[in-house]
DNA sequence: ATGTTATTTGCAATAAACTTGCAATAAGGA
DNA sequence: TCCTTATTGCAAGTTTATTGCAAATAACAT
């Protein structure tokens, strides 16, 4: 754990949406924390590799968002088509519906991704 | 509807799984079409724009699949993680939870997407 | 502390998926 | 047919992410 890897996992502490790496690379340079981004792309990488880290490809987004898994539990998103906000959903109705898709498809299911978009409240 | 486009739509209604732009230019060019494949993302976009076809982004797959959107009915996809087959699930069990995320965020759910991951009865 | 080794970083170059500009061609209508 | 509009192909550009390699940094034993 060095101090780039430090600044990295220290900002995504503090930030409470899913955040890109461009969106880390830029963050960091306004706090003079000099980092290239390759190093932001290999540092996430190995923060997931680690289980710190969770990514996230949102519909539509054509890139990649990271957030912090330590600590947290499952949950999924919504992101405003207008703004871009994405806000935490602290639920997941999948488990009965996991065990139903085992048995119809006989895939054994390892993970699920489950993203809504609308409208938040501003941009209504 | 040029017969380029026709070319493509026929091709995606043969097509069992969602195909991806590059596929669809190398399928039609196996089969003697002669399609650029700028031609095929355009295309692809109009298709969509006329409600004929869905775009999914599949979680980490770094690409945009298509399907026929006509005369299907709403479901969602499991992608094997080893062989990549993707199977249609012709079920959605999140109307319920629609209404209840529409109420605790005040969005206006707009749409949503669903993808289980695992591994498919070959490859287990 | 010093040297030795392994890891991490930055820079440049590359890859892959997609988009845009523009001229050439094809389609559709008066 | 002539004219207008839409479509296509080619080349070049964008964006996001990855790779190679040398230099800098960290880890560690002596």
């Amino acid at each position: 754990m060095t101090r780039t890897r430090q600044a990295v996992l220290a900002l995504l502490q503090r930030t409470r949406q899913p955040i890109s790496a461009t969106e880390i690379f830029e963050q960091l340079h306004q706090e003079k924390v000099a980092i290239d981004l390759v190093t932001v792309y290999r540092t996430v990488h190995v923060l997931k590799e680690l289980g710190l880290v969770l990514q996230l490809d949102l519909h539509q987004e054509g890139l990649a968002r990271y957030e912090l898994k330590e600590g947290r539990e499952h949950h999924h998103h919504i992101r405003c088509q207008i703004c871009g906000q994405i806000e935490d959903l602290l639920l997941c109705p999948l488990k009965k519906v996991t065990k139903l898709i085992e048995q119809r498809t006989q895939f054994i299911v390892d993970d699920h991704t489950l993203e809504f978009t609308g409208l938040c409240p501003q941009c209504q």
